[in-house]
DNA sequence: CGGACAAGCTGA
DNA sequence: CAGCTTGTCCGG
């Protein structure tokens, strides 16, 4: 009689990270491997699980209740490692990154793997930057990245990494046309798990892939690969975690790469004149002249445009009509009577952001009832350029409905640039807003929106990836580093700086950040304590700054302790501290 | 997470 | 002290 076979099982249920060792029923004895899913009683109810292990030795006196049943295939043995050190890199529990990885329905068996062709790198730059095995190539924002993955699949089985749905259709679709196997996660799990060139958003780079050949990351720099939810973990870091794993290339791709990325590899520029032509023509317009009050946001540039037959994209990253009121009579701002506040006029009445409160718009200074708006939002300025332009202008913002009518003129948040993805010129109305931002990344994070507008005026076509729009920007700022890269499609000087003032500031990636919240923070970061070089200091009312020298020292310092009960959010690699 | 069970509160 | 709420513990 054959000894019985035990597994060591990681339930599927939120806020149990422990694992429970089950009896292998004999039917499926033979049929249990490391990452399958399986169904179990557990407390008196079946839930899912993940195999953690098979042929354990189970602790003594506990009775051993047999799996329920075996549901399907699961993560690779691999992943369920890379998911162990996710949850350690960004304190998590392994299971949400396990859950990740899982097919989205069962899987009984993989097919076959399909024939696959292997494309030669269309040239040089993409044949060095393959060969690897840390490449971090900048490539301009009119580069057809269809080039990179077709490049990565010459290597065999690629995971192809995409910070939008729109690149992963038409990154699958390029890779298709050249006769490479594709699957795209997550509806392809087996058939990428079988082996082909996979394809997705960020939640790929938990995908199984049969042997995997080559990782890339398009678009490294785009905030899309982070998770917003904790644990807010990084496609860019898995993938590179995962590609040193399994000994293959790793590619990341951007037209203003992160410091992180040029931290971690080897920079590969793009030749001058690519680099040049791949960046639109931009139009600087030094707002320091001319008086705000009466020409507002619209200078003699933009009305020019505006009154052209060009498609424009107006972007402004302030929702409503008034974000800051000011008296007429008076002068006075704006503020809520209850907390103080400035308050703003999403519709008629006067809105206090901070506490909710609402009231009707008279002074609370003087009386009267006329307000001039100092600061405004979209919603103003889509009747001033209609008014400006005389045609139907529309407004976008990240929560309007989806296949609204396409004026030519649009004006939104930066949302615009990803919902629209073709026009003739973007205008940045006030884009101080965003180069002067008080988040540490705010330089960064202006050059990435840029680059994403470059995108949207470039042609990538058969004649090359040559930028054919052109951005218009509106600033005081005329000399900042960012401007001045766009100017001058060359965005190293923008790392340079950067670099020196993240060191300074000791900000990522010179230290490493994370921000504690939730009703339980401040008990989770009163055990903390401060081991060695980690510092924690209260940034905002709950919230709370917890700063290591290095990434490790980060992971080690939040794993090290038990958490509290009660809702904490761990968000390690914060974006906007 | 969610069931089990213990300790605490209330009303007769 | 039954009947109910609230809290803590633990699962194989």
């Amino acid at each position: 009689m054959p000894s019985p076979l035990v597994v060591r099982v990681l339930p599927d249920v939120p806020a149990i990270d422990k694992t429970f060792d089950y009896l292998v029923p004999d039917a499926v004895r033979d049929q249990v491997r490391v990452g399958d899913m399986v169904r179990i009683a557990l407390h008196g109810r079946r839930v899912g699980g993940w195999v953690m292990a098979v042929g354990v030795e189970p602790p003594a006196g506990v009775v051993l209740h047999p799996l329920v049943k075996r549901s399907g295939l699961g993560p690779t043995a691999d992943l369920l490692e890379l998911a162990e050190w996710g949850a350690w890199r960004w304190a998590g529990r392994p299971a949400s990154f396990l859950k990740t990885a899982s097919p989205e329905r069962m899987v009984a068996a993989l097919p076959l793997p399909p024939p696959s062709a292997r494309p030669a790198p269309s040239h040089d730059l993409l044949a060095r930057a393959v060969a690897g095995p840390r490449s971090v190539l900048r490539l301009p924002p009119a580069t057809n990245l269809v080039h990179v993955a077709l490049a990565a699949a010459g290597c065999g089985n690629a995971l192809v990494l995409c910070p939008s749905q729109a690149l992963v259709r038409r990154v699958a679709h390029g890779l298709t046309r050249a006769g490479v196997a594709v699957a795209v996660h997550p509806q392809d799990w087996a058939r990428g798990a079988a082996g082909a060139t996979v394809v997705g958003t960020r939640a790929a780079a938990w995908a199984p892939v049969g042997d995997l050949a080559a990782v890339v990351v398009l678009d490294e720099h785009d905030e899309g690969h982070q998770q917003e939810q904790a644990p807010t973990w990084h496609a860019r870091d898995v993938a590179v975690e995962r590609a040193a794993r399994a000994g293959v290339p790793c590619v990341l791709t951007s037209a203003c790469p992160s410091l992180e990325a040029l931290a971690w590899g080897t920079l590969l520029p793009a030749d001058r004149r690519r680099e040049r032509a791949g960046w639109p023509v931009v139009e600087v317009v030094d707002r320091r002249r001319g008086d705000p009050r009466s020409e507002g946001l619209y200078s003699d540039a933009l009305v020019r445009v505006l009154r052209s037959d060009q498609r424009v994209l107006c972007v402004l990253n302030r929702t409503g009509r008034a974000r800051l009121l000011a008296c007429t009579a008076c002068g006075e701002l704006a503020r809520c009577d209850a907390c103080a506040a400035a308050v703003e006029q999403p519709e008629s009445e006067l809105h206090c952001r901070r506490c909710g409160a609402a009231r009707p718009p008279i002074c609370l200074s003087c009386g009267a009832a006329r307000f001039r708006n100092a600061r405004v939002g979209v919603t103003r300025v889509r009747e001033e350029l209609e008014a400006l332009v005389g045609e139907p202008v529309t407004e976008l913002t990240a929560r309007s409905e989806a296949g609204a009518p396409a004026t030519r003129v649009v004006v939104g948040t930066e949302a615009v640039l990803q919902r629209i993805d073709r026009a003739d010129v973007v205008a940045f109305l006030d884009l101080d807003q965003e180069l002067l931002a008080p988040r540490y990344r705010a330089s960064e994070q202006a050059l990435a929106l840029l680059a994403r507008a470059a995108r949207v005026v470039a042609a990538s076509g058969p004649a090359g990836d040559r930028a054919s729009g052109r951005l218009l920007l509106q600033t005081r700022s005329p000399d900042h580093e960012v401007v001045q890269a766009v100017v001058r499609a060359d965005v190293s000087g923008v790392s340079n700086a950067e670099r020196g003032r993240r060191e300074l500031l000791r900000f990522p990636p010179f230290t490493a950040l994370a921000e504690v919240s939730g009703a339980a923070a401040a008990a989770y970061v009163e055990v903390l304590g401060t081991p060695e070089g980690v510092e924690v200091v209260a940034s905002a009312e709950g919230h709370w700054l917890v700063r290591a020298p290095d990434q490790a020292s980060l992971s080690n310092a939040l794993g090290s302790v038990r958490r509290p009960p009660g809702r904490l959010r761990i968000e390690v690699d914060p974006l906007r501290v």
